[in-house]
DNA sequence: TTGTAAGCGTTATCAA
DNA sequence: TTGATAACGCTTACAA
């Protein structure tokens, strides 16, 4: 099949030009005559020539290339991350790699050989946090990175782009709140996350606020990747355990918890409140509605994108870092919520 | 910030070996002596030696990467491929680079382009469809490549891994006709793409069987990326066209379908039968679950790789090629549709 | 068991 | 405006 790949050279051989002219003619470059470039990108052009893109990066040291690292491409909050990166990486003529880590700590450090040793330009991760180790790797190799979701709070050299996850824990559990609820089981993620836990900050002041005390039975962790949301709830009902809101550490858990409820025969919002956390229905139009925060994905995603750019940049020139961007958080109400005063 | 990236060359002048020892030790190659590849090992994991791959693929000609290129990778249909593609390449050592079309040709055909500028081993691709010529490119060049989720029925030459959608589509029709539904819209995707017309065709043969006339205005294509299922139901509904079973070519538009049913004041599946396809809700437990068709994602991810592998390993040593696989589909009974006899 | 030499396809640098 | 040469970091093939 196929014949060998077209290269420079063998435009070079056809036109009788070197190859330095042909890769400056193909690159469009001003010092090439205007009609030489023409001749010469027809050529190659008709003989099917492709960039070798790897070979030019070998040399460059720059690939355009950019990883984006993150737990579970599958879950819709990250597909859509995923998705807004790439499209703004495709304007500013970046690729984009991407990589599962299944917020495994191996894996995590895995992806980020790969990714380094492809030579990318840069790296958006939303980390494990499993530990700080995997990152500092990062920070050492020099290569520019940003988090995004996630954040080390105490660690002020990882740039992060993050939402504002206390105000949505608070939001969240203020408007359960207020619409008469006290038992408010939280299913959230696990602690090591930021996002978890300042979502808990969240959970935690507005109950103080209301008065409410502190229930550590109704603190859960059910998981991201493997969730055990439904064997949970299930075995929550069936201990009787009291609550009648529930807060959720992001829509996919929220729609389990409503599954299970549903299965076991109780109504959603009749008999429950039931609040998440991504406002994937602002994408995805799926039936029962959940009342959800929101937290701009595409917004995200650009900045984490544009801080990268900036960085990758700027490591050129000398100096680069402090960016740490708190994107802001809403509640969006729907129907997975009712007022039970 | 980080000194310069360590390479094969730093590790040998430090142990005093050559470059090409330092490589084959690192590879852990049996010609090495033992001791020696401890040696060098240990200290290229102390200086921080991270791989170049680049380089190696430049020389080697093979980059252990395949580009997987789609659609809308938000789409969790898409998301779980992509996840369940990586998964499965990682086993293999192989990394993969994500690439969105949003199906247009434009998009699709630099995603090749990409792609094999940066010498991926091959591709798998769930093509836009909107013409054959950027498949007949990508078979030009000679990187292997597998279809998946779509196929050139008349094509030979190109291998794909689809599911049985046409048997899907049957089964879907079928299952309303025989709950008692005589009116069924069918939302599908545009005809250019191989799925909506083989899901077509497998509802046509379903309504024949049963007698029942096909209804030109019941057939309908709100469109994949940019969905206007809502409108077109809404107006649907307004114009009062006559339907009681619908039939969604995927599980979104599925949502969307019952999403604004259930907005205009009408039941699910009180009023109105609703199926999918995809099966989403084996992986996500959303409440009001969805009867859809089920395509096993894991396994069309699986085989598409497995044949790509297959096709990678062959083209060096000679043919390959005439891979067509259709895995099976069938029907999940969930919530949105009932019995109206 | 290790070393030497060449080369992968580009781009950078400097000379013409 | 174009050409000659070297170099990027690695692997291959072969020699020692």
């Amino acid at each position: 099949m196929a014949g060998k790949r077209v290269t420079l050279k063998d435009i070079a051989e056809r036109t009788n030009y070197t190859i330095n002219t042909v890769s400056r003619a193909l690159k469009d470059k001003e010092d090439i005559a205007l009609e030489t470039r023409k001749k010469i990108q027809r050529l190659a052009k008709e003989m099917g020539y492709i960039e070798n893109s790897v070979a030019g990066s070998l040399r460059s040291g720059y690939s355009k290339t950019i990883a984006v690292i993150v737990g579970d491409i599958s879950n819709p909050h990250f597909g859509i991350i995923v998705k807004e990166i790439e499209k703004a990486a495709r304007k500013h003529r970046y690729t984009i790699i991407v990589l599962n880590t299944e917020d495994r700590e191996e894996l995590e450090e895995s992806a980020i050989r790969t990714a380094l040793s492809k030579n990318v330009d840069g790296i958006i991760i939303c980390p494990s946090q499993r530990s700080e180790d995997n990152i500092w790797f990062l920070q050492r190799t020099g290569v520019p990175f940003v988090l995004i979701g996630r954040r080390f709070k105490s660690i002020p050299e990882f740039d992060y782009v993050i939402c504002d996850d206390e105000k949505g824990g608070y939001l969240a559990t203020k408007y359960l709140l207020d619409t008469g609820h006290k038992r408010i089981l939280f299913l959230n993620g696990p602690l090591h996350i930021s996002s978890a836990e300042e979502r808990y900050e969240g959970y935690k002041k507005a109950l103080q606020e209301y008065g409410v005390p502190l229930d550590p039975q109704l603190v859960r962790e059910p998981g991201l990747i493997q969730s055990e949301t439904r064997h949970l709830i299930r075995s929550l009902i069936e201990e009787g355990v009291d609550f009648t809101g529930v807060f959720a550490f992001n829509d996919v858990i929220a729609w389990e918890t409503i599954y299970m409820l549903q299965k076991l025969g109780y109504g959603v919002p009749k008999d429950y409140s039931v609040i998440g956390f991504d406002n994937i229905n602002a994408r995805i139009f799926s039936p029962s509605p959940l009342t959800s925060i929101s937290n701009s994905k595409s917004k995200m995603s650009r900045r984490a994108l544009d801080i990268l750019l900036k960085k990758i940049n700027e490591s050129q020139a000398g100096k680069s870092g402090g960016y740490r961007e708190v994107v802001d958080t809403r509640l969006v109400v729907r129907d997975s919520t009712r007022n039970s005063h």
